[in-house]
DNA sequence: AAGTTCCGCAACCGCAAGCAC
DNA sequence: CGTGCTTGCGGTTGCGGAACT
């Protein structure tokens, strides 16, 4: 199968990018729009594969990523969807606008993952490393398996959630060529704001009487599956158009009750300040099952102490 | 002040899905 | 329907700067 060989090939640059290049780029996709990322280097006159462009782009260039520190809200959304998701770092990055793949990627390795480990939880299950402290918070195990239920289908919608944001991004940058390449890295236009709407689908995944149901046309998860996914794009379309909390402001809506304690890199955890590891057990515990609770009350809509997501 | 270690992030690699022919 | 090309994704690497000794 045709992998393009890239770096191999005469000539080809590889490594950091000088400013020189992000400004060929740049003019370059203002000018067209990318088209076909193999070709683009050498019409962009640059000395790079088309997967280094690409790549620069989608990552650094594009006007519409935020940079810097993740706040504590993005930082919940990122580790509730993992749980939910797993590493499928794309579909994650659906759900927080202008932050790449690769960035959150970046994030969970570098900050979040030590984070659950410190706090003895296992960060790819999302479970404690330690059963046993928890299994007092009850019904856990069954709650396992909805989450895992659940997460298929999650993962199923934001499969085709995604493929809808990068249609509608090629078609964006394709047909609407903008302003000038330096108001790419400052601004973001009236134009970038309907184009966020469309790279920014949000879910509406709902609970009741203990099912589960995804809102919208294809009202159960049944016909999600049977419904061709052109019709199911579009029934994502009406809704992502009028509906503007997705998941994530419902993962951040119930975010007064998380418990974590991920306070911006002040003090890792309670545990570690605690000193020496001593009394860590109780500390991970109280983060734990506030952590656990966080996620599980996603899933389960007991009316009792959880916020009403809706 | 110099050397060493640690950390964060941009970029690369390779696999696999999707698509065109 | 099969083949080959392109693109997207996730894992990993390596460089540069910060922190530490």
């Amino acid at each position: 199968m045709g992998r393009s060989p890239c770096y191999d090939k005469m000539g080809l640059k590889k490594g950091p990018w000088t400013s020189e290049e992000d400004q060929k780029l740049l003019a370059y996709i203002d000018e067209h729009g990318h088209g076909s990322w193999r070709s683009l280097p050498e019409k962009a006159g640059l000395h790079r594969c088309g997967k280094s462009c690409r790549l620069r782009w989608t990552n650094y260039l594009r006007p519409d990523i935020k940079r810097g520190k993740f706040n504590l809200q993005e930082e919940q959304t990122i580790i509730q969807l993992h749980a939910l998701l797993g590493n499928r770092w794309s579909a994650i990055a659906t759900h927080l606008p202008k932050r790449t793949d690769n960035e959150i990627k970046n994030y969970w390795n570098t900050h979040l993952k030590k984070r659950l480990v410190k706090m003895g939880i296992d960060p790819v299950t999302h479970k404690p490393k330690n059963e046993t402290p928890l299994s007092s918070l009850g019904g856990l195990s069954k709650n396992a398996a909805t989450l895992s239920h659940m997460a298929q289908w999650e993962s199923a919608r934001l499969e085709a959630e995604a493929r809808l944001a990068r249609e509608s991004k090629l078609l964006h940058y394709q047909t609407k060529v903008s302003s000038s390449h330096h108001d790419h890295l400052n601004i973001i236009s009236s134009d970038k704001q309907k184009q966020q709407q469309l790279e920014s689908p949000t879910s509406t995944v709902s609970f009741s009487e203990g099912k589960t149901e995804f809102v919208g046309s294809s009202s159960t998860c049944l016909n999600m599956i049977k419904e061709t996914e052109n019709d199911w794009i579009s029934s994502t379309i009406h809704e992502f158009e009028g509906v503007e909390e997705g998941l994530t402001g419902l993962l951040l809506g119930g975010g007064g009750s998380l418990g974590l304690s991920f306070s911006a890199d002040k003090n890792e955890t309670a545990g570690e300040s605690s000193g020496g590891g001593g009394g860590e057990c109780n500390d991970y515990y109280e983060d734990n099952k506030n952590y656990l609770e966080s996620i599980f009350s996603f899933v389960d809509p007991s009316p009792s102490d959880s916020t009403p997501m809706f």
